[in-house]
DNA sequence: TTGAAAGCGGTACCAG
DNA sequence: CTGGTACCGCTTTCAA
């Protein structure tokens, strides 16, 4: 019966250094790994260590050192599966580079987003990804740098900012399905995102606040003109935050007389609520409207039809943020880098020529 | 390599006090919110810190304190839709007991959710939420209790260990699930999951080191043998790690003469690549084959057909075991509670009666 | 190679 | 109500 007593008052290094014979500050290198000790002491302090069972504390480490061997990650839903597969992106990395992530959930609330930071910084994180939710409201990013913390910005970038920065090509992928649809005969295309405004409506790209999706708009906008397609400021439909709110607005879209003949999803939540209400509103796809979304999701391969998507590099997003800030912590004082990764259209069955 | 230490000179309350024309231990009680100040005082103090834009140093309070606000959370694999729900409930509830949350992935890896934990311990995490790759293996968790630190296993119990644990009625879902598939007619019924034995075989239950799963298989096998089947562990497949995985061993039992009529899988990743499987196969659900899949995914609803599963209550696991870890942080000393959540078949369209 | 002592940035106890 | 001061546990000069 070895009733181990709770061990309350931890064991400390003055307590290794007493029980070995040494001082506090050599048992402190051996046990830090740092300085040089004789192998005769190196063995000694080891032993006392394992004897009293010492668990080194690494928040009084940090407190001398700085350093704590942390970032910290502020993503907009960790729920979903665009952000959780980047999120293992990026802890693949840490952990590899011996760092640990504290990760933090601003809901795409600006707000949120402010005192995540401050929490973070506070907590003396040793760099920080975030995916902004506005990209015009900057200032607690900018805080961050001001405190000397790396930060990268992840899927979302801004011009007002100089910080390291990785997204997609998405401006260029919109461009890709948007002419496509329309040499297809399509001329009501609607695009609906989740990304909101003040009055719930939409009238210009600068509107949008977070820049991955601003992007999409204005390359969807750009090629409606190139087209000679009018007012299609009109058909993108913002507030999609849940699928309730999505539910309700492809309802709407679907059933009003000029009702679109294709819809651009933001991503696979929202594709999969338009899937859905498809389903329940009797609408075929692609004979009745045809269907494009963001995110390769696992699921758009095995509807019927599967959908049409961009894919996005998800998990090298996350990888490659993690690498650039793991290499600014290291001390790569390079000026900012922004990279830019490719996407690609998966085309499967859910796009056909407009129904006359 | 240069180290350049991230350490702006930041601003402490020693500078702060300095500046408002008090002590050090007055400054400290304003701006740590303790203690009782003058408003006068409070008012300089406040002023100085705001011109001298002072950031309080979490660390440096968690060194003293002995708390760190901090809860460490260990899961299998965060891009799992699973975890990443859990995930989600947990944040949710530590967010708003004021909790930062710390993620490591463990890779289902015993050795790897050992090392986890260490580190977790190290930086003096105020709790722990795990999802323990192996039951039997629990050393580094008794470690955790033994240090003080409370701690909720998530998903997954323990008969050896005496702490909090919120798990799903596995075990009553399986048994659900596979009656209604005898009553149906069928007798070859194939259980997959991802868990794996050192030869990739499964014999007995035992052999099954993750509890939720092991629960499940021993309510299948429990159900079989009532119903006259014997032999039926050697349906039982393990090792279902990676979609690929997943795929070769679903072909092989497909294609072997004495192929199942009926799959059950573990998890939606793992339902999902079944799905794909049949198809690639030319199989048609349920004529050919019925499937059931625990985890309501979202894309569950929306394939053809449509897939029946067990629903779990993921998002309120991870927000109970948040809730417990809280309580007990907050210093509830009662025994250890074993929250069991209620699990719900979801009919769909992917069971139908066994072919003859 | 080793030891003594000074911090790191707060908290907390105690006296005034 | 306020100030003085001893820590928390570890790192890091600086001497010896």
């Amino acid at each position: 019966m070895d009733q181990s007593p709770p061990r309350s008052p931890s064991v400390t290094v003055a307590d290794v250094a007493r029980k070995a014979g040494v001082s506090k500050a050599t048992a402190a290198r051996v046990l830090g790994g740092y300085g040089t000790v004789s192998d005769r002491v190196r063995d000694a302090v080891t032993a006392a260590a394992r004897a009293l069972d010492y668990q080194p504390n690494e928040l009084a480490r940090s407190m001398t050192t700085g350093r704590s061997g942390t970032i910290g990650v502020v993503v907009g839903d960790i729920e979903n599966p665009f952000f959780s597969l980047a999120m293992r992106g990026i802890t693949d990395v840490a952990r590899q580079a011996g760092f640990t992530v504290v990760l933090i959930n601003s809901g795409e609330d600006a707000e949120a987003e402010k005192a995540a930071i401050r929490t973070l910084l506070a907590k003396r994180v040793d760099g920080l990804i975030v995916s902004p939710a506005k990209e015009s409201d900057v200032g607690h990013l900018r805080e961050a740098a001001r405190a000397g913390r790396p930060l990268v910005l992840l899927d979302r970038g801004s011009e007002m900012l100089d910080v390291d920065m990785v997204i997609a090509d998405d401006r260029h992928a919109a461009e890709g399905i948007t002419r496509r649809l329309i040499a297809l005969g399509h001329r009501r295309i609607a695009y609906l995102t989740a990304c909101d405004t003040p009055d719930h409506r939409f009238r210009t790209p600068s509107d949008i606040n977070t820049g991955s999706v601003r992007r999409r708009i204005q390359g969807f906008l750009g090629v409606c003109r190139e087209a000679g397609l009018d007012g299609m400021e009109d058909r993108v439909h913002v507030g999609a935050v849940t699928p309730e709110h999505t539910h309700r607005i492809v309802t709407g879209m679907l059933q009003s007389s000029q009702r679109p003949t294709a819809i651009i999803a933001s991503d696979s939540v929202i594709g999969l609520e338009v899937f859905k209400v498809c389903r329940a509103l009797g609408l075929s796809i692609p004979d009745d409207l045809s269907l494009v979304s963001f995110h390769d999701a696992d699921w758009t391969s095995v509807t019927t039809p599967p959908v049409t998507v961009v894919r996005q590099p998800v998990y090298r997003l996350g990888e490659t943020a993690a690498k650039l800030l793991v290499e600014r912590l290291n001390g790569n004082h390079a000026e900012a880098s922004r990279v830019v990764l490719q996407t690609k259209v998966i085309e499967r069955a859910s796009v056909a020529e407009a129904p006359v």
